[in-house]
DNA sequence: GCTTACGATCTGCCTCCGCGTACGGTAAGT
DNA sequence: ACTTACCGTACGCGGAGGCAGATCGTAAGC
């Protein structure tokens, strides 16, 4: 293949346009996109400390916290003090944010194979691993 | 595959890992990102406006001035009235303009094959041809 | 000729984000 | 006890980018 668009180039498109189509998913359900990446981090193991998570979704430490107030304030996630170490507070998914997470995941999976609709089956699962493989933030 | 990362996150990370890569190799050549992408649409096609470039490239209309500015002072692209309607700006790129792009591509492609280089050959040819088959930006 | 529409440019406003700083509370080593 | 280090939180800065309006030159319809 002499001439393709630079690899860059269309990932970046690419994640444009499924971030965009997400967007409303998001907003239907009531959550930001940090909210959800914090119920998706969260929804794979509870996080001892802030940074940690904050260093888990590669976001700065003091901007998650107005979006772990919030959903503190809804009830999706506790945040206590850890009584062993009053510094840090303990962080992990309620049943009500366990709930949601699911809910959202859900839409954004059907909002995504939507999107993927035209690709043969075995070709679908063939690039879901590979950019499971390329993917920096996984293993 | 019962579980695994969001696409979106996926490709969002991938892009960040992608651009990072491509940044030293930008600058190594002394052109911004977004001076790269422009010599890179005017490269398939020239343009006769600066709005339709924006629009292909999907900037603002009143960013890319300043870059335009510089790629035409440093002698990459021509940007003459149109003597037929001098409203409008016609836009090329000049020959060492091309050659700078060639450069800059060939650098670029050989750091993406360094980034997928633990992918056997015919995963990375379907997984491209996937890409380009999803991107919106192609057709 | 006059009005309307359009291209390029400039300016200002707004948001988002990364980064650094500072401060109070707390732990742990000595 | 004292020092050092760490956690969470608040604040401000600066860059990047999207968006809207104003201006100027130009074109086209009437």
């Amino acid at each position: 293949m002499p001439d393709r668009p630079d690899l860059a180039a269309m990932m970046v498109r690419l994640s444009r346009a499924l971030v965009a189509a997400e967007r409303p998913v998001l907003e239907a359900h009531g959550v930001s996109m940090w909210g959800y990446i914090v119920l998706s981090a969260l929804a794979e193991e509870p996080m001892r400390t802030q940074a940690a998570l904050a260093r888990a979704i590669g976001a700065d430490k003091t901007r998650i916290i107005a979006d772990l107030d919030d959903l503190q304030e809804r009830g999706l996630i506790e945040r206590e003090p850890d009584p062993a170490d009053r510094r840090v507070r303990l962080l992990r998914l309620t049943a009500a944010g366990r709930e949601l997470h699911a809910a959202v995941r859900g839409a954004i999976r059907a909002e995504e194979d939507r999107l993927m609709s035209d690709l043969p089956a075995a070709d679908r699962r063939l690039f879901l691993q590979i950019l499971q493989a390329l993917d920096p933030g996984a293993p």
